[in-house]
DNA sequence: TGAACAGTTGAATAACTGTTCAACTATTCA
DNA sequence: TGAATAGTTGAACAGTTATTCAACTGTTCA
């Protein structure tokens, strides 16, 4: 027997999803999927300036999705834990099933 | 070996997350897991009246995560798959280990 | 020290989106 | 037929948000 879930938990949980519910954030968390990456790298990938960027993993690292490390000028970006490649796994799964 | 994903695909993955990512989609099919209800009954539930309720009810439909049955007067809902919940529940899981 | 590079920040703009309202369609039933 | 109930629709409004720009901080290295 299961509880229902509190409004609260359901406005937490639709705050979680709105961190992947765009294009810039998820390309940015994909090209951190395999290896760490600085701005600008991940700038380069996802064909944006490095502001946009910076914007994006300010808000990703709010989300506690990412964390990062500074060596010499260049501050790393990696995924936090292995909750956000799941959570992406399980999304392009659905869409391959889907039609 | 796995090939890198495309632009696409991720915009795509957006899309998919973007329909969680509000407040009142993600009542609506929490309220919508273990059983199918009236646009009404919905509307009662989520606190919403039925035209808001109605709104996010086509967003749902048309990315096929809800789907719909007229009896009489009234139109039924329900999930539309099990990929809908299985997202959701794997949304709570993060959160639950999150802090 | 100062030039060069990496990244951040805040304000401004433009685009998007959720909710409300009023008017509409569809079905039931007396 | 017509009143009542259920649901949909489109326009309008308000709030949110992603991107850009310019100015800033921090680090390296000559």
């Amino acid at each position: 027997m299961e509880r229902d879930c509190t409004i609260e938990e359901y406005l937490e949980l639709a705050e979680l999803f709105k961190v992947f519910g765009d294009g810039t954030r998820v390309r940015i968390l994909g090209a951190l999927k395999d290896k760490e990456m600085c701005v600008c790298d991940i700038a380069d990938k996802v064909g944006m300036n490095k502001s946009a960027v910076s914007h994006q993993l300010k808000s990703l690292k709010m989300a506690n999705m990412v964390k990062s490390r500074r060596d010499g000028q260049n501050i790393y970006y990696s995924l936090s834990d292995t909750h956000v490649e799941e959570i992406l796994n399980i999304g392009f799964e659905h869409l391959r099933e889907g039609r």
